[in-house]
DNA sequence: GTGAAAGCGCTAACAG
DNA sequence: CTGTTAGCGCTTTCAC
């Protein structure tokens, strides 16, 4: 019934060469005629011949096995758009070189969250990995992850993991600032910023952009509220359900990424508040939610599928020794996307302030 | 650097059996004395083993590899929630059963994509595939399949589908009819309805069913429209301002998804109607788009993680042999969920209409 | 340049 | 009940 799919013997009989000549030709290795490499083509292509990655890795020649993880909140629903951009890009880029791309969804506060790691790295052979935050930022996982032998590329490291690892990301602080400036153009002077989970360094970085861009705005720009989210709809909508219910609130909320803002968004609808009227709001990702909710979210845009083709890119140059040295860290350009949440202070809310 | 794994003859050697003994505990064989296994499990646990999947699968054992076929728009968006929540599903369940799980989103429109299928499942080695729609119709490729001792579930298979292999879903045509029917309650007469593309046959039924409630609802409830998009939050916003162009619009419109709902809200919003106020809309999965957008969507909740979670125990039953027979399909509860976007016509609006 | 031989870690007959 | 013997399809020394 099952057709048996041709081996490299059957390569190897077909061109009338040795199994291990077919081997070079399929790892591109030296020693082969041109004559006899065009053969041992030609016949993998009559057979419609693959190797079997499962006999090539237990043999010892690299699995070409590449894992993206993914921080998870056990109960919360994960962060999809930010994960399938970041799997998309890396995908395609594993296709185009040959690599296999497993995704996993690890929960962070596990206890045995590095175990989780470390065993999807030993159990599927994998050769690389690409580490998103908080992860990107655990040094102790990254050293234990190595010592196996597997190369490691990491997305948004905060700052301890750009010492130890590759790494490709925006520059989260210039992110922050730059919003920041955008809503002060537009008049903001009391403002809010919702920041996710402490160990998410990159997104920390965002809150210090804020802050240095209002330093630079003077003495009557403020941050009136810091609050504390975990990077969910959910905690967006009662952590400004809950600043709003504050007397004189801030004309401006900035969002440490759009799935908050989205909720900030949803609170500020269900008080009847008119955004931007009232209240300005921004996200940070530009992922699709940006665009699904009403009004648009002005936010940040940070190339999460380039990111991800750049981590595999980086993983592959370290695999195959084309990238030597010291860890290096890409920065890739974000912008600031104006959409309708965030506008002008109002005349009269300027001058209530004033 | 790297510490060797250790093999099962490790394991062997200080449990004092044979590898073969090892090799049966391993794959929960009989014919292995509790004692003997209670040994080996301990040696296991001490050497910290854990078999080589790519070694077991060589040596013609199961590859345990299971693999869910998302269909993917090219260039669009891709319905991330409803991927993501089957996944988590059909994940956590193999976890617990021990296989692995691998993703595709596989371009449904391109011409190789049967081809694109096959080669993912004998390049894994997969023994079972979850395919969703379009694919779980796709007779063909389900046929191609099994010709090569794959087994296959489907999700949500329309009805060729269910003719050639298990299946799991809900009921479509009756989600289609109740919530028809939550909107006919509420006084709507004047209906339209979005579909997603033609292949998707499940989410056809879903206009069945709203044929069938407006047929049993009386001559003067009528679908003043059928928009054909697919499945996108763009589709939903251009055909909904398309719609609301026209004179005499309806007064409720069926999404036969929540991306599309969501498009259809943000025609509204754009053109200021009120929403449910003036045009109420639903959609059709209830994933957290639903809540994200604002007001939140009425719409047909589909146990997505719970389909997942089947899937991979039907094919389980059938790789173990478990299940034997008849191809059956498993039907999931399905329920209406009433929230804002939907709500009762307005009185001057149905006065007018009389 | 090329090929023969020796495994990688495991499962699956087949004997005991 | 348990162990022995062959491979699965490939990469890798190491000869030629």
């Amino acid at each position: 019934m099952t057709a048996r799919r041709p081996t490299i013997d059957d390569v190897a009989r077909q061109s009338g060469v040795g199994r291990t000549t077919v081997s070079r030709v399929l790892n591109g290795g030296p020693n082969v005629r041109d004559e006899v490499r065009e053969r041992v083509l030609k016949a993998m292509e009559a057979l419609n011949y693959q190797a079997n990655p499962q006999a090539r890795s237990l043999a010892g020649g690299g699995s070409r096995m590449l894992a993206l993880i993914l921080a998870s909140d056990l109960e919360a629903e994960p962060n999809s758009f930010y994960a399938s951009a970041l799997e998309l890009g890396a995908l395609r880029e594993c296709l185009a070189l040959g690599y296999q791309l497993l995704t996993r969804h690890v929960p962070q506060q596990s206890p045995d969250r590095r175990q989780q790691v470390l065993e999807l790295m030993t159990s599927q052979r994998c050769e690389g990995l690409i580490l998103t935050p908080p992860f990107a930022d655990d040094v102790v996982l990254i050293e234990e992850i190595r010592r196996s032998g597997c190369k490691v590329v990491t997305i948004s490291p905060g700052g301890p993991g750009r010492a130890v690892a590759d790494g490709v990301g925006i520059d989260d602080e210039a992110g922050g600032y730059d919003v920041t400036r955008h809503l002060l153009d537009l008049g903001h002077r009391r403002l809010a910023f919702m920041s996710g989970i402490a160990g998410h360094l990159s997104a920390e970085q965002r809150f210090d952009g804020l802050r240095r861009a209002l330093r630079e705005a003077g003495p009557d720009a403020e941050v009136v509220d810091l609050l504390r989210g975990d990077f969910t709809f959910r905690s967006g909508s009662v952590l400004t359900a809950r600043l709003l219910d504050q007397p004189n609130p801030p004309t401006a909320l900035i969002c440490a990424n759009d799935d908050m803002a989205a909720g900030a968004l949803s609170a500020a609808h269900s008080r009847g508040l008119d955004v931007p009227g009232q209240l300005s709001i921004t996200g940070f990702d530009d992922t699709p939610v940006s665009e699904i909710v009403w009004p648009p979210l002005t936010t940040v845009h940070q190339p999460l599928k380039a990111m991800g083709r750049e981590a595999v890119l980086v993983l592959a140059g370290r695999l195959t020794g084309t990238m030597r040295g010291d860890w290096r860290f890409r920065t890739l350009p974000h912008t600031v996307v104006p959409r309708a949440s965030a506008g002008q202070v109002l005349p009269q809310l300027a001058t209530a302030i004033a």
